[in-house]
DNA sequence: AATCAACTAGACCGACCAGTCAACTACTTT
DNA sequence: AAAGTAGTTGACTGGTCGGTCTAGTTGATT
């Protein structure tokens, strides 16, 4: 019979603003539903459960913002510009979020998941899965780049997860202070972290 | 008239441990008063709120640790090895508190930060407060090694961030994944980050 | 026109929330 | 022994929490 109604939608789009905005714990169903404009009994038609809710917002989000994601890591572009583009998008990305919110916001995956690892398994989890997904991108690029020669490191998946912890890091303190600029130049320090190789003169023989 | 009660020590070192474990939203008044034996009319004979409680619990629990933290960064120590020592113990410890709760907790001020960052501006000014402790720690060890020819990083302070960053998203993605072992070897990683001078056969003349 | 499933509406539930209060105990100072 | 102070007790408040339930309303299918 088709889709009709957009409050399944709005559901997800203001549950992931609003838990994005606060917190999951400080954000209650209600709160959901008056902002989207949807009654409970129809929050509850389309979600068992708020974690239900919030993960099925957060892969939504995913869902949204993957295509970005995929031209940001796009194999069409060098492996270091890739790395270069990401941060700069990050600082762009949370100086917006900071001026619509008043606050910087911090990586909504990785507050979420700090927030609920220890007492929510199925929030975790999918936070674990969507890291997980980053941690492909990175460790594809810096993969590429060790073969392109651009960088000395002994471990691609390693070095992964190296960089999204300080990226991540950086989202978390830029939060904690609530100060954009901390994000502003993420770029010099990923590279050293790969292992970047200096140009020392290499001349063309 | 001197102390005779505990109740306050009591309601400060459960309210850390239970936000650590769990969370600052999840945790209620009740919940500590009861893992503390102390009845909620005292509680509130302490501290005028569950803000204010956190904000003291965690003071005290930097009160405690202080001196550890002053001898690991203790001047007495080449800088380089206190960071080398700083990074063990953060594993160890971690590791330490996994095996008792059953969960990896991450950085409990990196996470009561991110958490309540955005809502409860009294808590956030505490860790940011905090969190600017620990880069003290940093910056002056990272002058140090500058200073003494170990390290090319041009800007300590800013360094001291970038460490500072990847070791406490380290410790978010360990809590994420709930494994440990991300944090098992920090050190190299964050000598890279601080620009480490490698040994390139800088012979003595 | 009848049927049916997707969806809506909002009253309702018991549990729990942070916080209040007044009566009480115990200890110290005078 | 009286008075004062620090701490204790647990019942209580009003509001909010996540979640349920039943009766209705659509709008497409037959």
């Amino acid at each position: 019979m088709g889709r009709t109604s957009t409050a399944k939608e709005k559901l997800l789009e203001v549950a992931f603003k609003l838990i994005w905005d606060q917190s999951y714990g400080s954000v209650s169903v209600d709160d959901i539903c008056q902002r989207a404009e949807v009654k409970k009994g129809s929050f509850y038609h389309f979600f068992e459960s708020k974690a239900d809710l919030a993960i099925a917002a957060y892969e939504e989000h995913w869902r949204v913002k993957q295509p970005e994601m995929d031209r940001i890591f796009s194999s069409q572009i060098p492996p270091l510009e890739r790395l270069a583009t990401w941060s700069q998008f990050i600082y762009e990305a949370q100086k917006l979020k900071a001026a619509e919110h008043g606050h910087v916001c911090g990586c909504p995956y990785g507050s979420i998941g700090s927030e609920v690892a220890t007492h929510d398994d199925k929030i975790r989890l999918k936070c674990e899965e969507m890291l997980g997904r980053m941690l492909r991108y990175l460790e594809c690029t810096i993969s590429e780049a060790k073969q392109a020669g651009l960088v000395e490191c002994s471990c691609p998946k390693a070095a992964a997860n190296q960089v999204s912890s300080f990226v991540m890091g950086a989202m978390m303190q830029a939060k904690i202070q609530n100060d954009v600029e901390v994000l502003k130049n993420l770029g010099p320090t990923i590279l050293s972290i790969i292992g970047e190789k200096k140009a020392v003169g290499t001349v063309v023989a």
